[in-house]
DNA sequence: GATGAATGAGGGTTCATTCAT
DNA sequence: CATGAATGAACCCTCATTCAT
C-alpha cells in the first residue's frame, strides 16, 4: 500500500485547502448577506473571508452562483439535521418526535439567524422565477415534506386523526415559523420552553373542552 | 350663489389629477415590485404607470420613499379591512368571527399577491434596520395584534381556553400565512374551502380524541 | 388731446407691470445666484420672485439669458455709478477723485456682495468662451478702462508720473479688488477708512524715503 | 544580499502605478476643470486621463473629493515654490526678493493657466461654505501670508515704511493678480518685463515727486 | 492560484424646459 | 399671461466582473 505517493499527497492537500477556502467564502457570504441584505457587495464578502475579490471568482462562477451555494449549503445542513432527527425518533411517541423536530428547527434557526433572512428573501425570488420554481422545491416545501413524514407516522400509530393529513404539515410549519419569527429578538431559551406548548396546541387546539 | 368660482375649479381639478397620478404610481410600483422584486427599476415603474421617470420624483422623494409608500398604503388597506371585519363580527360566535377574519385576510392576499412579496421582503429589512423596528410595528405584528383581539374575545365568551392567550395569536397568523403561501399558485376557491378546516383545527387540534 | 385712449393706457400699464416682473426676477436671480452659486435652480429663482417657473420663461428665453441679464444689469449699474463719479470729480484734485472712485466701487461692492460672486464666476466663463470674450469687454476690463480715464487725468494735471500710464489702471483696480475681497466679512466702515490709506499708497508707494 | 524579495517588488510596482494613475487623474482633472469649468463631467476627466470612469472612483471618493484634491495639489505646489523663493532670497536686498517672489508667482501662473481658473472659482465657493472657510485658509490668504513675511523683512531692513505693514501684503498680491489676469492671453515674456515696473511702483508709488 | 486595479454598463436622481389648463 | 406637473436627456456614482502581474 503506497499511501504517500509524491503525486497523490499534494493533490489531496490542495483539494483540502481549496475546500477550506470555499467553506470560508460561504461563511463570509452568509454573514455578509445576513448583515447587509441580498445586495451585499462582493468586496464585502471577500473582505470578510480575508481574501481578494478575484479569488471569489476562482471558487464561484459569479455572484448568483455564490448566492445559490450559500442557500443550498445552509438548506442542506438544515434538512440533514431534520432527517437525522426523524430517524432518531422513529420509534418514539408522536409528541416526543414532534417536539424533537421543532427543537431541531429552532436550533438551526437561532444559530443561523442569518439564514432566516436568506430564507425569507430567497424563496419569493424563487417563486417569481417560475421556471426554477418547478424544477426544485423551495426550502419551505422541503420543510413541509419532512413535517408530512412526521404526520403520516402520527396517523399510522393512531396519535393523529386521518382527516387532516394534507393540512397538518403546512399548519405545523406555519406555526413554528410564526413562533420563531416572533422570537427573533428574544432569548432562545424562552423559545425552547414555548415549543412544548406549541406541541400541546397542535394536539388539542385552543377550544375549551365541551 | 355659485361658489365654484372660475379660480377654484382648476385647483380642485389639478389636485384631483395629482392624486390620481400618485395612485397610479403606487399601483404601478406594487406591480413592478412584486414582479421584479424589490430591485425593480424606477424606469420600469414609470413605464407601467405610463409616465416619465421624472414624474415619479414629483410625487415621491426617492426610491425608498416610494417603496415605503407602497407598503404603507397596502398595509393600511389590509388593516382597515381586518378592523372592519372584527367590528362586524363583534357579537358573532367565535368560530364565525375567526372564519371571517381568515376570509378577509385571504381576500386581501389573493388580490394583492403583489403585497405578499412585499410583506415577505420588507419585514426582514425592517427587522434589520433596528432603529425603525422599534418605532413602528411590522405588518406581521399588526396582524398578530388583531388576532389577539379575536382571541381575547374568544376567551371572554368561553370558547377558548385561557392558558394560551399569548400564543394563540401568533400560531393563528402563522397557520394562515402558511396556507396562503402554499396556495399562492392555486385556485382561491380551494383556499376558501380550506379555511373552514383551519378554523376547525384551531379549535380541536390534530390529536385523536382519547 | 386724447391722453387716455382706451387702447393706449392698458398697454402702458401692462408694460409697466411686465417690467416690474422682470425686475423682480432679476433681483430674485441675483439673490439666488449669490446664495446658491451659479448652479442655482430655476425653481429657486421663481420661488424667490414669488412666481411660477413657467413665468420665468415668459420673460427670459432660458437660463443662460437670465444669467446674462443679471450680469449685464448689475454691471451697468456699477459702470453708470463710476461714470457719474468720474463726471462729478472732473475738476477736483487727483487724490480726491481717486478716493471718490474707490468709494463708489466699495459702495457697490458691499451692497452687492452678491454681484461679487457673479463677477468672480462670470468672467472666467467669459474668458473661456473665447468667441464672446472678443466681442465684449469683461467687467474687469471696463473697470480698468474707467481707472485709465482717471489716471490720464492725473497725468494731465501733473499729479502722476507719465511712465506708468499703462500699468497704473490695472494696479489700481487690482489693489482695490484685493482690499475688498479681504474685507468681505468685515465691517464696511473699516474698509472705507482703509481706502484713504490705499490712495496714499498709490501716490507714494511703500518705500522709505531715502 | 538581495533584499528585494520576489514578494516585495510587485507591491512596490503596484504602488508606483497607483500613484502614477492618481497623478494622471489630477492632471486630467485640472485640464478639464480649466477648460470646461467647475462643471466638467467626470466622463470628460476620465477620457482625458485615458481611463474609465470607474477608475476615477477608485482613486477619489467623488467629484468633490477630486476637485478638492486638484486644488490642494496645485496650491501646495505653488506655496512650496514661494516658500523656497523666500528662503533663497533671505539675505538679498528687498527689491530683489520682491522681484523673485513675483517671478515665482508668475511662473506658476503661466504654467497653470488652468489653476488660475480654479483659484478664481474655488475661493468664492469656499467663502460661501462658511464652516470650511474658518478651518482652512484660502489660497489667497496663504499668498498674502507669504507676502506678509516679505514685507516684515523689508521693514526690518529699513527698506519699507512701518505704517503700512498690514496693508502692503494685500495690495501687493492684489496688484500681481491684476497684472497676471490682464496678461492671461499675452506673451509671458512681456509679463516678466512688467514685473520690474510693478516692483518699482510698489516702492515709490505713482505720484510725481514734489 | 491569489491579487486588486481597471472596466463600463446600469440605474438613480436632477432639473431646465415645455405646454395643457 | 400665469401656472406647475410632466418630460427626458444628462450626469453622477456603483459594483460585478475581468485580467495583467
Amino acid at each position: 500500500m503506497n499511501t504517500g505517493s509524491s503525486s497523490e499527497k499534494p493533490v489531496r492537500l490542495r483539494e483540502r485547502l481549496r475546500e477550506a477556502t470555499a467553506e470560508a467564502i460561504l461563511s463570509a457570504a452568509e454573514q455578509a448577506f445576513s448583515e447587509e441584505g441580498a445586495k451585499a457587495r462582493m468586496e464585502s464578502i471577500a473582505a470578510r473571508a480575508g481574501i481578494a475579490v478575484g479569488t471569489l471568482y476562482n471558487h464561484f462562477a459569479d455572484r448568483d452562483a455564490l448566492w445559490e451555494a450559500v442557500c443550498r449549503a445552509r438548506r442542506e445542513a438544515l434538512l440533514v439535521r431534520l432527517d437525522e432527527t426523524l430517524e432518531a425518533t422513529r420509534g418514539a411517541p408522536f409528541q416526543t418526535a414532534l417536539r424533537a423536530f421543532a427543537g431541531t428547527l429552532q436550533a438551526h434557526w437561532s444559530r443561523h439567524r442569518a439564514f432566516l433572512t436568506l430564507l425569507l428573501q430567497t424563496e419569493p425570488a424563487l417563486a417569481r422565477a417560475g421556471a426554477r420554481a418547478s424544477r426544485e422545491r423551495s426550502t419551505l416545501e422541503e420543510l413541509v415534506a419532512r413535517a408530512g413524514k412526521l404526520v403520516r407516522r402520527g396517523i399510522a400509530v393512531g396519535a393523529l386523526r386521518e382527516d387532516g393529513a394534507d393540512l397538518y404539515p403546512v399548519l405545523m410549519v406555519g406555526m413554528l415559523r410564526g413562533i420563531m419569527v416572533r422570537d427573533l429578538a428574544r432569548d432562545p431559551g424562552d423559545t425552547e420552553a414555548t415549543l412544548d406548548r406549541v406541541v400541546s396546541f397542535f394536539m388539542t387546539g385552543a377550544g375549551r373542552a365541551p
